[in-house]
DNA sequence: CCATGTGAAGTTCTTCACAGCT
DNA sequence: AGCTGTGAAGAACTTCACATGG
């Protein structure tokens, strides 16, 4: 339980994972769960399961299992999870306003509460109950309201802008959905996710398939 | 160019990356680009770049760097984007109709072929050109579409079940975005695109910030 | 002289397999 | 007897640094 945790980071992208499943579990009264189990639900193999877990202390008896509760309650702690974190999000285009209006954000303790666009019909209009504001006032939004998530969900080229301004108003973590490199200062946490990189992934294996099923 | 040219699954998510830039750079008419520029503008080290492109063939002179549109068909060709893939969105929810929506996909040679949703308010509507039909039909629709890319952004709670049907009906690569873990054959491809699991990897970094800054 | 391509080293991540605790 | 926790091995990935070719 020391402050120096140092946890790999492939692991920490995996404890969402299992407190997913965990949460399940605990909705379920459910009191204890093997590693194997546990693996199986979030989709990896149990001796790295117990791996991950074993990096931030035990929380498991030999011969039993993981106590769910316990388990739950120690990844929520190490993920921030028991703290309301605030995030803006920046461009409300189709994507924009599909994560505004996401259910299960609140869940776990996100809350959206700020919407940024340069669109004049959607300045001062609401979205799920978020007002949406200009970019020239993104980082008074940023600092009267507390944010310390920025969602990029603007086109590319007004990708690495929009994050200048969230850097300047003091964001540090910054998740990425534009199709762009972002460049930011090397303490800043920047997480891509993009579609159509995946659709492409995803479309190698298929012309690999392709290849194969033609041998 | 042999049918056995193994690439190493980290270098194929960065394909696309490199892909994008080398577009813009065709774009601009640019004719060359070295290992250093590329890099930079695709967010990675120069000398793994290198290294990526060295698995499929030398499309470099020394001295010189990287013959844009040479490097650009080649990645092209690897993911299988000089073909129509035919893509098939299973949820019409926020998410589901903000993809069908997104312009970009277009530009990739994906095509969206189909639309499936249990809401009955929905089914036999219009999104975006692209018709709203019933799970129950999901199998007919893949078949008669020919689509081969199957995009899940249903609840978590249905995506194994319509995962399952669109394995059914010959789907073998998935692109799943609900906050579940699929249970697939080996043989199917699965990537997963969860928002929630990102904003909480970021939340991690917002903690452990908060605990150096208080050292 | 310049930038690629690549052995070699280094790092990170995963799996194996079993000792050790309950 | 059962399941965790972990040393050790292995696999995958990245970086270094320079020989090589243009």
């Amino acid at each position: 339980m020391s402050t120096t945790e140092q946890i790999s980071g492939a692991s920490i992208g995996r404890l969402p994972l299992y407190l997913r499943e965990l949460t399940e579990l605990s909705d379920k009264g459910v009191a204890t769960v093997s590693s194997e189990a546990l693996a199986e639900a979030s989709g990896v193999q149990s001796a790295l399961l117990r791996r991950d877990l074993s990096q931030f202390g035990s929380y498991g008896t030999r011969g039993v299992g993981y106590n769910v509760q316990q388990l739950r309650r120690a990844i929520l702690r190490i993920i921030g999870g028991t703290r309301v974190r605030r995030v803006i999000i920046v461009g409300a285009g189709n994507l924009g306003q599909a994560l505004v209006r996401h259910a299960g954000f609140a869940d776990l303790n996100f809350k959206v509460v700020g919407l940024v666009d340069v669109a004049p019909e959607l300045v001062g209009t609401e979205v799920n109950g978020v007002v949406v504001t200009h970019p020239d006032r993104m980082i008074e939004t940023i600092r009267s309201t507390g944010a310390e998530l920025a969602v990029v969900a603007t086109p590319a080229s007004a990708a690495q802008e929009v994050v200048d301004l969230a850097l300047e108003a003091g964001i540090t973590s910054v998740l990425n959905m534009a199709p762009v490199a972002l460049h930011v200062p090397a303490d800043v946490a920047v997480r891509n996710v993009d579609f159509a990189q995946e659709l492409q992934i995803l479309s190698y294996h298929q012309a690999r398939r392709r290849v194969v099923e033609h041998a």
